[in-house]
DNA sequence: CTGATGATAGTTCGGATCGAACGATGCGAG
DNA sequence: CTCGCATCGTTCGATCCGAACTATCATCAG
């Protein structure tokens, strides 16, 4: 059976369709599209268009089927290959992952000498609207029994925008 | 008197050209380079190809100047010119800023059901390497009387760096 | 002084990323 | 039916990124 393996470079935004797939298989760019939006956006930001980009690219690769809808907007539906499963779980299964970044532009201000009292109130404002969403989010997990991976991640999100919280706290008291 | 005023899109990169340079005027590239990694690249990662391409941008809106050094490697010094200083101050003294951004590839690993337990231990040790050594820099500038936006921009880097450590260490105990 | 070695300095290139903008379809209300 | 809004999907140009490679410089052994 022939199948096209090029040597796609598989970057975080791959595993992201990967996994979600996997999670509500079969499925559209734009359902895919919805369900990050709930979910790893919180965590990892992927625009829209590069969700459509980025199920071309894996269907070329061999790890997505491609079908349309007969009709209507004939839109594309994906689907895992044994490969892009594989290729999946080879990812989950190594403990490996590249260190975490944080990319503040508020920070960067700081950084260059901005005032940083006048930053801390957007800022405040800002995180504090991100960890309601976040904790109703974990409200609505936790009612529903949702996967323990979603809980653990949406913690590491809940614990930083609160260390964010207190940070700009601080800065907007005026202390050192 | 003719500048080039074109209207490139000043991003984040741009702002921590801008930003490094006024502190170290003149520089090369790969002055910029040297203390980026020194100081804005523990919050915003800048791959050093970037800054070399960055400067020639620059230089071109009219941003900076640009000279050569006789002889030698001819390297390219750059300087702030009035524009540039002028778009610097403009972004440092406007208090928007876009929300921050925490990209974890360990935690997307975790998200989609990788264990928890086996990613904690690399995490871990990432996490306290990089907290060991922004508390050395820390250290270093208290000791030199250092920018008090420096310092506030890395005590922002050492609580997450904090709280990712907490977040871990819960992991690996197997809290939920 | 010459050539090996490793650190320093700089560039190129292809592919990934991003956001703005636009184009198309579906669907309910008037 | 047709207007308008929400849904759905794509295109484009610019930016970003990392791997790889080239070139210069300093030093030291031979």
């Amino acid at each position: 059976m022939l199948r096209i393996v090029s040597s796609v470079r598989l970057t975080e935004t791959s595993y992201i369709v990967l996994g979600l797939l996997e999670v509500c298989e079969p499925a559209t760019p734009y359902d895919l599209k919805a369900l990050a939006r709930q979910s790893t956006m919180h965590f990892w930001y992927v625009p829209h268009t590069q969700i459509y980009t980025e199920c071309g690219r894996l269907g070329e690769a061999g790890l997505l089927s491609e079908t349309r809808e007969q009709g209507g907007r004939r839109r594309r539906v994906y689907r895992l290959t044994d490969a892009g499963r594989e290729a999946l779980e080879r990812w989950r299964s190594d403990p490996e992952a590249r260190p975490a970044e944080l990319r503040s532009p508020a920070t960067l201000k700081m950084f260059f000498g901005a005032d940083p009292v006048a930053l801390a109130a957007g800022q405040l404002d800002e995180h504090r609207r991100q960890l309601a969403e976040y904790e109703s989010i974990m409200g609505e997990l936790e009612a529903s029994d949702g996967p323990p991976g979603w809980r653990r991640a949406l913690g590491l999100g809940i614990a930083q925008e609160r260390e964010f919280i207190r940070f700009w706290e601080r800065v907007a008291d005026g202390d050192t």
